[in-house]
DNA sequence: CTGAAAGCGCTTACAG
DNA sequence: CTGAAAGCGCTTACAG
């Protein structure tokens, strides 16, 4: 405050450059960290920083020099848990690299809303990580410019692109493959998957993963059901399969969905894991305090999150090779819910 | 692209001016709805605007006339229910109202690493929201520099403030007041508290509204037992209040730690509502689906969200009446986990 | 109704 | 090693 009353401006570079009797070009050289600038200079400068409490104006240096120190994170969701802890992640790394992180929400996956989103996250003027999890964030990873700088969060591809391209993925379809495993190997005829949403019209990596183990051991095919994200439609996935006396595993899409589907077995008087097996996907922090408590593949999403930062971060600071973040492996949970198939022999 | 293959700079005023045929100010005047513009002017400046793509740029706005139309979160959680969706809530009315959202996680509660947050905030320029539901939080909203535009989103507050206080809540002591009132019109001696992490030393808003009931019907009033915000906390919590036979009714902090209560109780073989009944605070989407389904207290994060956000904007505009925006009153939903305490007439 | 000037707080060459 | 000039893309008075 000064005499008036009236907020007082922050100070500017010039009014450090005033105090410390120098240009105001030497105090942006010393805030730049900048070699030649000799030493008795930098620390007057660096006195009359500390004294006039100056930092550096985020908006001026966006404008004068392009540079932005910012990502904006495009995602259809920010409440489930996977979606959730990429966030995280990806704050918790950008919050160390000092950028800003936005954030803007896919509320449809219709083509036009798609592209308002993309719009309002490139005016933001930073670089971009999309969450590529379902069909919207597919569409809005695809409708980015090709000139601004973005890194998508995807399923495992079909065909691992090369270490050149800017996508991150936990691998989905080895974790399907491994939680269907180990429901086979306890004795199960066949295991049922009860489907997240599919991020695009092709077999999601969940599903392939599953269905590949179903192939190997030779174990019969059946159609996933689909569910949506949350508890609801694991309850309405759940009574559907309920009623077929022959289902005895169901592998659910994440664990959100593992929990509606134990209240509609429960209310369908079928037995966890006596009668039926259930595998999440996840390991989100209720698995393990559900009764049955759940057998799940854990993903590591914050350290996605985090991975996804590191690559956007090599590609706007046009790092000399944009390496892959390696992702900490899928791990296989097992809990109470899943055990072996009730004898048939009665 | 053009000929040289260079990614072409996006159109500035300047731009859509020299193929309008007007000056730059011009076109400033179109695009700020200014009304002093011929309208076969403004056509021409339209048409080249939709013909050049042109979008204005928000870090130059910003710079020239310090406004920001963004807003920045902050908060020391983005994975738990409450917290999620109350970002949830912010981020769909700032998209509507086309502001930009940030956010900053408040890793620490140590008054430095706070300080630094509330500083990272405040160089985005912008408007800030803090999520003050816990020391973190409260901290940060103390640490705000008075002449930022800031609103809290706080617990209910001891004595009300008046309607020009840029805060929000729910109602959250009316919330375990009625919670606590329901266990106990269903003939239990008493009730106890698990409760999830207090904002302040003081006591929190659900612990007095719990207080309040039980001094009301002149029940026996036992210390809170102190959780986290998730299912591991309630685990942990329930194990203690599970040893105490006498225990037949508990209120827990929020649905995850009522979760983990649960798990407790079916651990050490006391059953859920026959010998204890469990409420729960949130309304959580996994509530209705546990086994048993949870009582809990219905509370509208998103709608809170979306106040604070219409709070803030009311400053920022700096709008004639700095209006209370009305957050919906907790609903009570009685599920399963309810029931009259176990005859002891045996 | 429209144009020319100055400036927001920085950075980026260009001089010395 | 340091300073003076020009400019990033806009807005805000000030003229006409």
């Amino acid at each position: 405050m000064n005499m008036t009353g009236h907020t007082k401006r922050p100070a500017s570079i010039r009014d450090v450059a005033r105090a410390a009797g120098v240009s105001y070009q030497t105090v942006s050289r010393v805030i730049n960290d900048h070699p030649s600038v000799k030493q008795s200079t930098r620390e007057r400068v660096v006195a009359a920083i500390d004294e006039l409490g100056f930092r550096r104006n985020a908006t001026a240096l966006a404008l004068a020099s392009g540079r932005t120190k910012s990502v904006t994170v495009l995602t259809s969701n920010t409440t489930h848990y996977g979606y959730a802890s990429i966030l995280q992640g990806i704050e918790e790394a950008a919050r160390a690299a000092s950028y800003a992180v936005g954030i803007g929400v896919l509320e449809s996956d219709e083509d036009s809303a798609v592209a308002a989103e993309v719009q309002r996250a490139a005016d933001a003027g930073g670089g971009l990580i999309v969450i590529a999890y379902d069909p919207a964030g597919v569409r809005a990873l695809g409708a980015v410019p090709g000139d601004l700088p973005v890194v998508g969060v995807v399923e495992t591809p079909a065909t691992p692109p090369g270490g050149d391209r800017p996508w991150v993925w936990t691998d989905d379809r080895e974790a399907a493959y491994q939680a269907t495993r180990h429901l086979l190997s306890l004795g199960h005829e066949t295991v049922h998957y009860a489907a997240i949403p599919s991020s695009t019209r092709r077999t999601s990596a969940r599903t392939s993963g599953w269905r590949q183990a179903l192939r190997e051991a030779g174990a019969p095919e059946h159609r996933p059901v689909q569910g949506s994200w949350g508890p609801a439609g694991g309850h309405a996935a759940g009574r559907q399969l309920a009623q077929d006396p022959s289902v005895t595993a169901i592998l659910c899409g994440n664990d959100d969905l593992a929990l509606g589907v134990l209240r509609a077995l429960y209310e369908a008087g079928r037995s966890v894991p006596g009668e039926v097996s259930v595998a999440g996907f996840d390991d989100a922090p209720h698995a393990a305090y559900l009764t049955p408590s759940l057998t799940t593949v854990r993903l590591d999403f914050t350290g996605l999150g985090r991975a996804a930062f590191a690559l956007l971060h090599d590609v706007v600071e046009e790092s000399a090779r944009i390496a892959p973040h390696p992702v900490s492996v899928p791990e296989l949970v097992v809990r109470e819910s899943s055990g072996p198939p009730p004898s048939t022999d009665h």
